[in-house]
DNA sequence: CGCTTTTGACCGGCGC
DNA sequence: GCGCCGGTCAAAAGCG
């Protein structure tokens, strides 16, 4: 089951061996995965052993085998049952997500018409090229009013020989001079409809302006590239984001002892993405990752956390928005998840507040993993907002999902809450959320409304950055998980105590990014005893960053 | 033998 | 113009 999580970028031909052989997972795999019940549920064997037994077993042998058979078919039978019906939920929940999916990019589409920007044309086709990717883009259309003059960040991302620029391709509209006053951040746009406060607002100024300043050098030299810088404490020469990396220079930096190492990703011969690792040179636990790029490729569904949480950084680097942080703090919460699976210890990050900051030469945004958590239990509205969850039928009836901005009543809420809880988001990812939820509240000056359901929804539907987030954290969690319980079946859950008996494991269950979860969801409890060890077995578990 | 890592050289941007 | 510095290149070395 940890296989594939534990799996480097490159899976390599044995993933892809697996999969034929026993995990293959897709959409119209449903015989595939009752062949595997037949292969190695008990019952197959019995079938098996009826002409073993021949002519020379007695009768009373036979009538015994015969009930047996009868049994075990029975059984079989209530588990093709379970097996349809999860499918049907599965591909239930996948179709509408789908549809959603299409319904967002509508809307998104109808921005860039009203906008007459046809630069996001581009970033249309991106969408609908690369489908396994589209949730990690989280470009988004932010314009400030009786703003005459368009900038165009990320013109570098464009220039790049069109390569693909999943989450970092966005407009940003401003004033010419570069300077936005203070009457437009508490006066901001319709889209938004949320008030900055003051203080907030000089922050955000003063973050925008810089973000801005940076993006006009951007402009001059396309070769300037966002970057993320993601801090972790980690004890392996490299985080292992699920990529599969080559080395390609090592350098010292100034300021600091520790050798910088460069790498880039060699998933695809063509990706630009890059990354520097170094060490802290205050800290040497804590390993500051920096990603340079915007992958070009399908990315293996290990890699999808970071890459997603690093377009939600980036996204927010660009926007300049404060209240991205929401978006980053739930693609983060994805990544906490994910290191935590990943590392070779077992370790549980926090994320802290994102930091932009002003480098020289690239504008860069810093993701703090090393801080400790806030208390969870702190925030009263929050055990309302978990007690909801939890409360929740684990299938809900309906299991849709939508961005629009139309709709904001209550049932609307409700209907979300029941989407969230289907999935069975952990605690972690429920409290991120929530998290950002209540900054957008903190956030807004205007009244705020009783009941914090509909709040919740209608900063979701207010923000499309934190709806490409929760897409993305969505897609993520559907593509690795879908649809909700397995993770508290018995295997999985002994499977995850025994490799990281420190952990919590309904915190990091959700990090899961693995083809073999996939599988194993359409098999009911009962018959994951016979599938996990197998799966575990069979994990050679290579971390090619481990080998850096 | 092929792939990856290492490491010194080289290049370009930036500040003085 | 010069030097510093970050980043990249590419030949050599290492490794399986």
């Amino acid at each position: 089951m940890e296989l594939a999580s534990e799996r480097s970028g490159d899976g390599g031909s044995g993933l892809k061996e697996e999969k034929r052989s026993e995990y293959s997972v897709g959409d119209d795999d449903g015989h595939h995965k009752q062949e595997i019940i037949v292969e190695e549920a008990p019952v197959a064997n019995t079938e098996r052993s009826i002409p073993e037994a021949g002519p020379s077993a007695s009768t009373s042998q036979k009538e015994k085998v015969d009930e047996e058979l009868e049994t075990t078919k029975a059984e079989m039978g209530v588990v093709r049952e379970e097996n349809e019906r999860l499918k049907m939920s599965l591909n239930k929940i996948m179709n509408e997500y789908r549809t959603l999916e299409m319904q967002f990019q509508d809307i998104l589409k109808q921005g860039t018409k009203k906008n007459g920007d046809k630069g996001n044309e581009k970033h249309e086709e991106i969408l609908e090229e690369s489908d396994d990717l589209v949730s990690l883009s989280l470009g988004r259309v932010r314009s400030i009013p009786k703003n005459d003059e368009k900038m165009k960040v990320c013109k570098a991302l464009k220039d790049e020989k069109g390569d693909l620029s999943l989450g970092l391709e966005f407009k940003f509209e401003t004033s010419k001079s570069g300077s936005i006053t203070e009457a437009n951040l508490t006066n901001p746009s319709p889209e938004n409809s949320y008030e900055v406060p003051k203080e907030e607002a000089v922050e955000t100024l003063k973050t925008m302006r810089d973000t801005c300043t940076e993006d006009e050098a951007a402009q001059q030299n396309p070769a300037k590239k966002p970057r993320v810088c993601v801090r972790a404490r980690c004890d392996t020469p490299t985080m292992n984001d699920g990529c599969q990396w080559r080395k390609y220079g090592q350098k010292i930096a100034k300021g600091n002892p520790c050798p910088r190492a460069y790498y880039r990703c060699t998933i695809a011969p063509s990706c630009p993405v890059r990354k520097q690792v170094q060490r802290c040179a205050e800290d040497m636990s804590i390993l500051i990752t920096t990603y340079e790029g915007t992958h070009n490729h399908t990315l293996p569904p290990s890699a999808t956390a970071m890459a997603s949480t690093t377009s939600a950084a980036a996204s927010m680097l660009l926007s300049g928005s404060s209240i991205s942080s929401a978006t980053t703090a739930t693609n983060l919460d994805n990544l906490n998840f994910y290191l935590s699976d990943h590392a070779s210890k077992p370790r549980q990050l926090y994320l802290s507040n994102p930091a932009l900051s002003s480098s020289p030469s690239h504008p860069t945004i810093t993701l703090d993993l090393t801080s400790p958590p806030p208390s969870s239990s702190s925030s009263s509205p929050f055990v309302r907002f978990t007690s909801t969850f939890n409360n929740q039928p684990r299938y809900p009836s309906s299991s849709s999902l939508s961005f629009s901005n139309t709709t904001t009543t209550q049932p609307y809420g409700h209907r979300n809450m029941n989407i969230l809880s289907g999935v069975n988001f952990g605690r972690q990812q429920v409290e991120s959320i929530y998290q950002s939820y209540m900054q957008k509240i903190n956030s807004n000056n205007t009244a705020v409304p009783a009941d914090t359901i509909s709040a919740a929804t209608k900063v979701i539907t207010a923000d499309p950055t934190f709806q490409s987030a929760l897409a993305a954290a969505l897609t993520s969690f559907i593509g690795n998980q879908g649809v909700s319980g397995v993770e508290e079946s018995l295997g999985q859950k002994m499977k995850w105590e025994e490799a990281f008996p420190a952990s919590n494991s309904s915190k990091v269950i959700n990090g899961f990014a693995s083809s073999q979860t996939k599988s194993l969801m359409f098999l009911p409890p009962s018959s994951l005893p016979f599938s996990t060890p197998k799966s575990a077995s069979a994990s050679p578990a290579h971390n090619s960053d481990a080998t850096d």
